[in-house]
DNA sequence: TTATTATATGAGTGAATGTTTATATGAATA
DNA sequence: TATTCATATAAACATTCACTCATATAATAA
């Protein structure tokens, strides 16, 4: 069904998204467009850090950069891959209560 | 939107697919239930590796066992897992295409 | 041009994680 | 019971990876 390069472009994406901070990052830029500092601002986290998880998630082909002036703009080249987020939570959500309650009876 | 405890969940999950050996795993079970045996065949991984990931699955949540005989076999708790992982991989596809396009312009 | 603001990059460090080797457990069979 | 087959676990090692600190680049403003 997969081919090599197809899953490793797959775990690439996950990778990108497998991290706290960054799932976060993406988490906040949504499925709209928002500059650095807004990202900082949003999750608090040191510049240099986002910087640095926004490079992680560039190569993963999870963002895209739009420049306008002094400031740099991030967006998601798949904005429904927030979606996809959701579904997997969503998904994983009712797999947990399905534990819980097998180990309840 | 997202709780702290979701978004670690979600990380938790998001994590135990992003490793190549794993993914391959998940998508050798995809939507039936396969024994150990069966996994080591479908991947050619060694015996202890095989083992030694799907702790790691069963730790997340991905994965549940049910044993018969001497074997064990593995299903996913949420078989729609792998419809979940389709979606990403072809929602990655048509962002890498757009991603060549533009520089091909 | 100098200073300031916004963002990125590189080096260094420590912690987390994948892999291998050796060994253990548990079920079936002789 | 002894042996074999299926699977799991533990320890040791190597590598990856997140984070911080210092510095660089790029745009704007004074």
């Amino acid at each position: 069904m997969y081919s090599t390069e197809l899953m490793k472009n797959l775990v690439k994406i996950l990778k990108s998204l497998s991290e706290l901070n960054r799932l976060r990052i993406v988490l906040a830029i949504g499925k709209s467009s928002i500059s650095v500092s807004e990202i900082i601002h949003a999750t608090q986290l040191p510049q240099t850090l986002v910087s640095f998880h926004l490079k992680t998630l560039r190569n993963a082909g999870v963002v895209k950069t739009k420049r306008n002036g002094p400031f740099i703009y991030y967006s998601l080249i798949s904005p429904n891959l927030i979606d996809i987020l959701n579904d997997l939570s969503r998904t994983n959500d009712a797999a947990q209560r399905q534990k819980t309650d097998a180990i309840s009876k």
